[in-house]
DNA sequence: AACGATCCCTGTTGGC
DNA sequence: TGCCAACAGGGATCGT
C-alpha cells in the first residue's frame, strides 16, 4: 500500500516531469477518480486542461501541486494508485483512469485497479472544505516534538495504533509503517494514546524517522499482490525489512517470539508480545 | 467530541 | 482442478 515514503517517491518522480509544464490535453476516465469533483471527470479535465504546474508537493499521502491560475491539483493513491510517466504512444495498462499529456509530450497517467485513490482540482477556498486542509503535519517533513505529540493525544483513550492512522494528528503513516514503528519502539499496539508518556512518545517519533527512511532509501515497500510500483516502474525493495507487518507466527527480529496479529478498527495489527507488553 | 462500525472496490488467496 | 467466499485497506460517513 502506498503510504508516506512512496508516495514521496511518486512525488520527486511527477515533479521531475511535470514542475513548469502545461498539461496540453487532459481525460478522466473513471467517475470515482473524479467523486470529489462535483462536476465528475468532465469538470476536472475542463480545469486542468491549458494549467501549468508549479511544482507538485505532498502533504502526509496526498500529492498537491499548485498550478499558475491559482487551483491546486490534488491526487491521492489509495491504495493500488500509481502513477507512470512515458510516451503517449505506450500501450494503455487496464484500471488506467487518468491521463494528462504535457507540452514536451510526455503523457503522465494515473493507474487504480481498486479506485480508493482519486484526482481532484480544487480552487483555495475549496481547499480549505476539503479534507486536506485538516491533514495533520506531515511525518517526516514536520514531525511534532514528543510534548506537541503529547499535547495533541490528551486524554485519548483509543488505542495507540488507532491514533496512528488518523491523519489528523499526524500524517502519512499507514497500517505497515504504524505497526513497524510500534514495534521499533517497543509500544503494544493496544496501549491508549493518552497514556503514554512523553518517553514513549520520544521512542515512538524516532522509531517512526527511522522506519520512514529506512522505506524511502530502499525505494519504498512493494507487496506481492496489488504491487506498488515506482512512476519508472521499478518495484520497492522494502518488504525484507519489515519487521512484523505481514509475518504472522514468524520469529519477531529482536527477541525471537512468534509475531501475533490482531485486528484494531478493521485493520490487521502485527507485533511482538515480548518486545511490546499488552497494557 | 470521541470512538467504533460500515462502506466503497477488485485482485489474490484459501478452503472445500 | 475449479469455484467462490473471504480478505486486504484509506478515508468518508454515520450512529452512539
Amino acid at each position: 500500500m502506498p503510504e508516506l515514503p512512496e508516495v514521496e517517491l511518486t512525488r520527486r518522480h511527477l515533479d521531475e516531469a511535470m514542475r513548469g509544464r502545461r498539461l496540453v490535453r487532459v481525460s478522466t476516465t473513471h467517475p470515482r477518480t473524479a467523486r470529489h469533483n462535483a462536476g465528475g471527470a468532465t469538470e476536472v479535465d475542463e480545469r486542468l486542461e491549458g494549467r501549468t504546474v508549479r511544482e507538485v508537493g505532498r502533504k502526509g499521502k496526498f500529492l498537491a501541486a499548485p498550478l499558475d491560475d491559482g487551483q491546486t491539483l490534488i491526487a491521492h493513491l489509495g491504495m493500488s494508485g500509481r502513477f507512470t510517466i512515458g510516451d503517449p504512444s505506450e500501450e494503455v495498462a487496464l484500471h488506467t483512469h487518468f491521463r494528462a499529456t504535457l507540452d514536451d509530450g510526455v503523457e503522465v497517467r494515473f493507474i487504480d485497479p481498486r479506485t480508493f485513490g482519486f484526482v481532484a482540482v480544487v480552487s483555495p477556498e475549496e481547499m480549505v472544505e476539503s479534507g486536506l486542509s485538516r491533514v495533520g503535519p506531515d511525518a517526516w517533513e514536520m514531525a511534532p516534538t514528543a510534548p506537541d505529540l503529547a499535547d495533541a493525544l490528551g486524554k485519548r483513550t483509543a488505542p495507540v495504533k488507532a491514533l496512528l492512522l488518523d491523519q489528523v494528528i499526524v500524517s502519512g503513516l499507514g497500517n505497515i509503517y504504524a505497526d513497524e514503528a510500534l514495534h521499533l519502539a517497543g509500544i503494544h499496539p493496544l496501549r491508549p494514546g493518552g497514556e503514554l508518556t512523553v518517553s514513549d512518545l520520544e521512542r515512538l517519533l524516532a522509531a517512526i524517522e527511522i522506519v520512514l527512511g529506512q522505506a524511502l532509501e530502499n525505494g519504498g515497500t512493494s507487496l506481492d499482490d496489488l504491487a506498488y510500483l515506482l512512476p519508472d516502474g521499478r518495484a520497492g525493495e522494502n518488504l525484507e525489512r519489515l519487521r512484523v507487518y505481514g509475518r504472522t507466527g514468524l520469529p519477531c527480529p529482536t527477541c525471537g517470539a512468534a509475531v501475533e496479529r490482531i485486528v484494531i478498527r478493521a485493520r490487521s495489527s502485527h507485533f511482538c508480545p515480548v518486545c511490546q507488553p499488552a497494557p
